[in-house]
DNA sequence: TTTCATACTTACCTTTCTGTACGTACTTAC
DNA sequence: GTAAGTACGTACAGAAAGGTAAGTATGAAA
């Protein structure tokens, strides 16, 4: 059994490699993970819901992010954390309370998911017309 | 053609369908399909390069977009194509010779993730140093 | 007293994704 | 004459993603 990874081994680069701007179109740039973690099916939509500033619980998040399980929900947490995207606060009470923040780096990034989430949306009916359009060929 | 044959049902849906803004947060609704076309791994990058309006072959993708197999890259502009998103020109010459586009939805798409993508890799320096402050926990 | 909710973790298994290899029909370059 | 490039389609297989179920400690509600 393997642990999951949430971020690549550290290998002891320094000043040239920190400063340097990502550069996706290259296979083995590192800031592909950055944007699969982003990118992930439920990643999205975390960053989504968690965009409007507000603290959420985990259990919160569970419900309205339709369709995650507990384990997804989990994982894509841990992810978005171990980016620095999101700041997780846990409580040690006896029932588990653990609250969820964007951290300032969260929410430049939401704020560009959001933006893409929104025209899925909006635009959502275009992409569908397209479809039926081609259902008669 | 068969739109007629699904005259009755289609009709009824078309109103409602057509003019809805998908809501991305619940699971049944079929706006996640085109969420998951954009936001997968060839399709961030693919709408990336394509977003400079230029007209690229197939070949010239695969070469700019480092790291996809033919397949995958197919497989990513037929799923963009049927949303409408790009547009594919096939001249019927014997070396092929196929062409590809965003069209004007397209365009529209490929902004928003080439913020959310210019985003990532200005800011992959921040999360690389963040991966790297967490070793020393 | 039994049940439920919380925030996970882990094991197990199914589904989906993705890469590799091969075929194609023909032209151009070497 | 031979190799390479073009834009795919297809079959096979390994990798990764994701769901389900079960376990946990405990307080609160029924």
């Amino acid at each position: 059994m393997k642990k999951d990874v949430l971020a690549p081994a550290a290998e002891a680069f320094t000043l040239t490699e920190k400063l340097q701007r990502g550069d996706l179109l290259s296979a083995a740039c590192p800031s592909r993970t950055v944007l699969k973690h982003i990118t992930s099916r439920w990643g999205v939509l975390t960053l989504m819901v968690l965009e409007d500033g507000q603290t959420r619980r985990f259990s919160e998040l569970r419900r309205l992010i339709d369709g995650v399980s507990e384990r997804m929900l989990a994982q894509t947490l841990q992810w978005l954390e171990a980016d620095g995207l999101v700041n997780r606060v846990a409580y040690d009470v006896v029932p588990p309370h653990v609250e969820y923040t964007l951290t300032p780096l969260g929410q430049q990034a939401a704020q560009k998911v959001r933006a893409l989430a929104d025209w899925v949306e909006v635009s959502f009916p275009d992409v569908q017309q397209h479809w039926n359009s081609k259902l008669a060929s």
